[in-house]
DNA sequence: CCCTCCGTTGACAAC
DNA sequence: GGTTGTCAACGGAGG
């Protein structure tokens, strides 16, 4: 963790075309590009290392500096000022870090493929040492060096550094294609074998610079130098580039212990500008200012004091492993950022449309939330995590419909971290081409920031014109009367513009484009030609034929239709009919009509209908006390219609088995109403309640927010439990309470969403296990009645 | 082929 | 953010 704790230990370093026995008394080539520092910097340490003479480089491409010709106003380009300011912060830092190691850093402009042939050429080099990227620009690049160094027997050692693993590595171990999510890989990954190495070299001395001889060479330019108006930056800057900086904001950040060990990411605020929720560390692990590994050690050794630390994918940790993840999928995928030829992505009929691109990039859509989100995007060359999730949804599948290369763009010019990888990614992840497919999870331009920030503070910061909107119109101001327009000073349609579409509608229609697409998709197996998506966007122009094409997948009803046979089998076990009725009855024992309909319950947003077991109770001898029987049917986890039916159905047929029995203490009243024959009495209770009633008891040590709605069960361990009381859907939970009866039943269900949240696992796993408390919820207890109403009276 | 489980981050209304 | 269930409605991995 400290800086001067520096230690001897070799980090071990896996190296791509190295020759092992290198002449001593050589020159080397330090060749920078991310990887900006000197800590954790395999390369630099192997380039001081028995070399006469070191020459750090760093070479500005003018690529970057180029106009970018999708950024339509006049003088933006491909690498936005921000950016830019902050590498050349960086390198300034470390030009001064290298000259503390009695070096310095080379600055030398032009196509970086050819400056650095001509270094190795003019200064004689014998070892070219450079981290491993893998970006398609650096691929390109190495190549090219590469060759021309083996031609040469210029020794080159390119270890991996800037990733907590090797995406070469990974993609082998996982079969030769990159995992796909993040736990998959992360399984694949393993610990990374760096782990308890010390990441700080014994540098103490780099080798002296030669002579430049007749290469040019600067020190670091200016944005000026660049081209670039140096305009007014925000005030106090937003970052400054450099590892000494990325080192100190590191220990700023890991130093509320607690809280990076508690960290959970999709909990974060996005509104938060004065002191934003996440780390803001992302452009220094970007130029590689800082470590990513060195980040990860941190971390691990935090989480190490905190016994129930997070975990990823949502834990801070779990942030550099998508990271990776991203590093790893964009270099094993062919054609990563573009939707063309790109095998993972979905393709997808979006549509162009210049002015509606314009207007969010230029934070014009007339949706505080959104606009003031691309202003700090444009300010600060940073927004959070969320506020990215807002912005590129609403440009591509939420709103705009807005193909997403052309948000990834604008987010490459316009972000200090703009990284080609993880930037390509969660584009492909936000628009649903890939990695993620709920399409129907919209992010809303009004309530998804209100939810966070409700006064609209954030929108006030970067929207100054909205400032003295009240807050009630603030996400929505069109919606403000004029008289409170012209009282906050705003009209909108002037000083304001009105909304270019309305998010109701144009995510409607953003839904059913999706789902057209997938459906294409899914048809051509993935092959979409170039005319499939401009037929696909053509009919999608006209709705009526969009519904008239579609085609329908093959449903069952979501009504089933159920004989009741006769309540005889069940009265009779009673011991209520002592002689079985010769023909059915038209009404079952519990004066049900002798047919009955199952309403499929229509769950499935999350997959899940959930998981359900049934219990019914053998009736109990009579007189009391004695003991009875509890019957437990469960069923599997359900996930689709068909599914649930089809238990249903079993339930109803009798088909479903009976899994386990126990047996528990009658410790009821004797009560004139049990001593009826053909009385209404069920032996099923609806332990009725809200499930957050249930869910609010399962912390032990938490005492029962709201008794009145709670249900305890008595079925632990044979032991009735205590009876807290539900008093208010139904009857029978009403009768024995208030006899102060001992109860039983049972009913599980439900889980579904939060499945992997422990307390609730339990049902899930064990569904048949009688203990604790359980509850039912109306909805459920109706299919369950309606299902053992048919069961008892099957023969 | 079907199934089962699972996936860092939705809106909304009802309770 | 109290939690839950619904919404025309997801795909991928692994058995
Ligand atoms: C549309 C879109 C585009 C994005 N483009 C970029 C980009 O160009 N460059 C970039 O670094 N991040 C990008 N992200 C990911 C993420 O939003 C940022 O990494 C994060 O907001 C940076 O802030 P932080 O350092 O405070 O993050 P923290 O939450 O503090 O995370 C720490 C570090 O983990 C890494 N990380 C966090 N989230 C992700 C993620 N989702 N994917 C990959 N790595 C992650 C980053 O290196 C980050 O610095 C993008 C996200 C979206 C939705």
């Amino acid at each position: 963790m400290r800086l001067s704790s520096q230690s001897l230990t070799r980090f071990s370093i896996s190296s791509f075309h190295s020759y092992p026995n290198m002449p001593s008394g050589s020159n080397s080539l330090m060749w920078f590009r991310k990887g900006l520092r000197i800590h954790d910097n395999p390369s630099l340490e192997y380039a001081a290392k028995n070399s006469t003479q070191v020459y750090p480089v760093f070479v500005i491409d003018p690529h970057y500096m180029k106009p970018d010709p999708t950024a339509f106003s006049p003088g933006s380009k491909l690498a936005g000022l921000n950016r830019i300011r902050f590498l050349l912060e960086s390198l300034v830092d470390l030009d001064s870090s290298l000259k503390k190691l009695g070096s310095r850093l080379l600055v030398l402009h032009g196509d970086p493929g050819d400056v650095v042939i001509r270094c190795l050429k003019e200064w004689d080099i014998k070892k070219l040492c450079f981290e491993y990227d893998t970006d398609p620009y650096y691929q390109a690049l190495d190549a090219k060096v590469q060759s021309y160094a083996f031609e040469n027997s210029i020794e080159v050692f390119s270890p991996v550094s800037h990733t907590l693993f090797n995406p070469v590595e990974i993609i082998q171990k996982n079969g030769g294609n990159p995992p796909m999510n993040c736990l998959s890989f992360s399984k694949v990954a393993g610990e990374p074998h760096w782990l308890s190495s010390s990441l700080f070299t014994s540098l103490s001395m780099i080798p002296p610079v030669g002579d430049v001889r007749n290469l040019e060479v600067s020190d670091v330019p200016t944005v000026k130098q660049l081209g670039y108006e140096d305009t007014q930056e925000e005030e106090p800057p937003i970052f400054k580039g450099g590892e000494s900086e990325a080192l100190r904001r590191l220990k700023e950040s890991t130093k509320d212990k607690e809280w990076v060990a508690k960290f959970e990411k999709p909990n974060t605020d996005p509104s938060a500008f004065l002191r934003p929720a996440t780390t803001m560390l992302s452009p220094y692990l970007k130029f590689g200012c800082l470590s990513s590994r060195y980040m990860y050690q941190c971390i691990k050794e935090i989480e190490k004091e905190f016994k129930n630390h997070t975990s990823p994918p949502v834990s801070l940790l779990g942030q550099l492993f998508w990271r990776d993840f991203f590093y790893t999928v964009g270099f094993g995928t062919p054609n990563f950022d573009h939707m063309r030829g790109n095998k993972i992505c979905r393709q997808i009929p979006w549509n162009n449309d210049d002015e509606l691109l314009a207007a969010w990039r230029d934070a014009r859509t007339g949706f505080p939330w959104i606009d003031a989100i691309m202003v700090q995007l444009q300010k600060w060359g940073w927004i959070h995590h969320l506020a990215r999730h807002s912005v590129a949804c609403f440009l591509t599948r939420g709103d705009l419909f807005i193909h997403w290369e052309k948000g990834r763009d604008v987010f490459e010019r316009l972000l200090v971290d703009s990284d080609w990888a993880i930037n390509n990614g969660n584009w492909l992840w936000l628009s649903c081409s890939s990695f993620f497919y709920q399409y129907h999870r919209i992010y809303s331009p009004v309530s998804f920031g209100k939810k966070y920030d409700p006064t609209g503070a954030y929108i006030r910061h970067f929207l100054p014109v909205l400032k003295d909107m009240p807050k009630e119109y603030i996400y929505e101001p069109w919606t403000a009367p004029l008289s409170i327009q012209t009282k906050a000073n705003c009209i909108i349609g002037k000083d304001y513009p009105k909304p270019i579409i309305s998010h109701e509608t144009a995510s409607k229609e953003c839904k059913g484009r999706m789902a057209a697409a997938y459906e294409l998709n899914k048809e051509k197996n993935g092959m979409v030609s170039d005319e499939d998506l401009q037929n696909l966007r053509t009919r999608v122009k006209d709705q009526s034929q969009v519904t008239g094409s579609r085609r329908l997948k093959q449903k069952r009803p979501n009504q089933i239709t159920c004989r009741r046979l006769s309540s005889h089998v069940w009265a009779t076990q009673a011991g209520f009919h002592p002689d079985p009725p010769s023909s059915p009855p038209a009404t079952t024992g519990c004066g049900h009509p002798a047919t009955t309909t199952i309403t499929r319950p229509n769950k499935q947003s999350q997959g899940f209908y959930g998981s359900l077991s049934v219990v019914s109770v053998t009736p109990p001898p009579l007189p009391p006390p004695s003991s009875f029987t509890v019957v437990v049917v469960s069923s599997p986890m359900v996930s689709t219609p068909n599914q649930w039916y089809d238990f249903l159905e079993q339930l109803a047929t009798g088909l479903r088995r009976h899994r386990s029995t126990s047996s528990y203490p009658d410790l009821r009243e004797q009560t004139p109403q049990w001593n009826q024959p053909n009385t209404l009495n069920r032996y099923l209770f609806s332990s009725f309640a809200d499930s957050r009633a249930s869910r609010s008891r399962v912390k032990d040590s938490q005492e029962p927010k709201d008794e009145h709605d709670d249900v305890w069960l008595l079925l632990k361990e044979g032991q009735p439990h205590k009876f807290l009381g539900c008093l208010q859907y139904i009857m029978y939970l009403e009768v024995w309470t208030q006899l102060d009866h001992q109860t039983v039943m049972v009913m599980k269900m439900n889980d579904i969403v939060n499945g992997n949240s422990s307390s609730f696992m339990w049902w899930n796993k064990n569904p048949v296990t009688l203990r604790g408390k359980i509850a039912i919820n109306r909805y459920h207890w109706l299919h369950i009645l309606d299902a053992l109403n048919n069961q008892w009276l099957q023969v």
